[in-house]
DNA sequence: TTGACTGCTTGACAATTATCAACTGGTCCC
DNA sequence: GGGACCAGTTGATAATTGTCAAGCAGTCAA
């Protein structure tokens, strides 16, 4: 394991105030893969016998039932994901693929858990992560319940804003997995950005331009409730 | 605090296993109340003062926004709920209101979160139940993003009869509300059962009895990583 | 008993969303 | 260049779901 990936692990919120010595014993179990895009990684019903962190590259969690499949979220570096799984050694609920070339770190399951025993600051780390995971997927559950999916497409655009700092900014994903995530098909995503023209919401290929931000956020409606992605 | 309520609290995998002197410590700052029923008891958006134990009667946790509601889950004895704004102290993501008369037990955040760090095994709990509730909203949000309203309905006519063991059994909730958690409006839902009887599903008021399991299981299709409440 | 209330159901209709097929414009590779 | 391929778009249509209004049955209290 290379010293910087190291590093970059090491400055996560899960790992920063653990004991020394307990990462370092967790580092040694650890190995780094190189992925090459759209490779699974894991499938949904597996058990769960490596925590991972994203250091490079991007996943798509998703899931599958009868056929259909919708993406659940998208883990971006540096991060960790399904934690809950690995913590509570519970079969995957979502399945995990590449969406480019990814470099991922794999941490046995059986020594987070070992770690998590001895290790209160991690432990400490470990609950604040778990309940702000739970948290988001609260929010997404508000979003998807209350409202239709032009307002979540408006409210998607307006947190990108937010992420941004800017009314111009590229979309971070395939506009198909867009519609996924906000749970629409890409002919009803497609619709939805011509309908937003009217609240000055403009397109181009992956380049969003916001020219009425305010009137866009009259009827978003955004609430910190749902889309403050750190509260 | 009567003995009796503390047992009953005790009893939870949440508090079970702690140190005594920690336990008895969280129960010297506790206090329990009885209130009537569709009494607003927590305001979405309030910070978290109190972590809540539902001892008798049971809890509806709801959301809203611009001008909507939906209920999101509901708590029967005894367990706790907003564990995750009490541990993080963010403001609460959920609303709740008794359903019924209710007896519940408010445990001050602050000294949660002190017993949290100095208690091991309590620390411990508190992931696993934290785990636990991640889990059942990532299943909630496979229902409600990969499946119809007809088959959210099938699948939680499933789980209800798994839960009671028997083809006959009576509905927990009003109709009102079970069409609100599954994502639709009681119209539909209403539809929804009619359109169920062509796989066995007879309605009777509240009682329900599947004439046909098999047929009604053909139809919806169910996965344990979606409708078991326990994994 | 009567009347008000409530939850549920039904019908008619509208909005939302999905499906299917065709087409566009770009990219990549030979 | 030519062709294959792919994401995205568009149009036509259908399925799903929501809305509004009316009505029904049960409960409760005066």
């Amino acid at each position: 394991m290379p010293e910087s990936y190291r590093e970059d692990i090491r400055n996560l919120d899960l790992f920063r105030e653990m004991e020394r010595a307990n990462f370092e014993s967790l580092m040694r179990g650890a190995y780094v893969q190189n992925f090459p895009p759209r490779i699974d990684l894991i499938q949904e019903g597996d058990t769960p016998d490596f925590l991972h962190v994203v250091l490079t590259g991007s996943v798509d969690l998703f899931s599958s039932w009868n056929g259909r499949e919708t993406s659940m979220a998208t883990v971006r570096p540096v991060s960790t994901f399904i934690l809950a799984a690995s913590v509570k050694d519970a079969p995957y609920l979502m399945s995990a693929r590449t969406l480019e070339k990814s470099r991922i770190v794999l941490l046995p399951s059986e020594d987070v858990r070992a770690i998590f025993d001895i290790d209160h600051m991690f432990a400490r780390a470990i609950v604040t992560e778990l309940a702000q995971c739970y948290r988001a997927v609260v929010k997404n559950t508000k979003d998807l319940k209350l409202r239709t999916s032009l307002e979540r497409l408006a409210n998607y655009l307006l947190r990108e804003r937010g992420r941004e700092g800017a009314d111009a900014f590229t979309l971070r994903m395939e506009k198909r997995r867009l519609a996924s995530t906000l749970g629409m098909t890409p002919e009803n995503l497609s619709r939805a950005f011509k309908a937003l023209e009217a609240y000055g919401v403009q397109v181009n290929g992956n380049r969003i331009t916001l020219t009425d931000p305010d009137d866009l956020t009259g009827f978003a409606k955004p609430s910190p409730l749902i889309d403050d992605r750190r509260a």
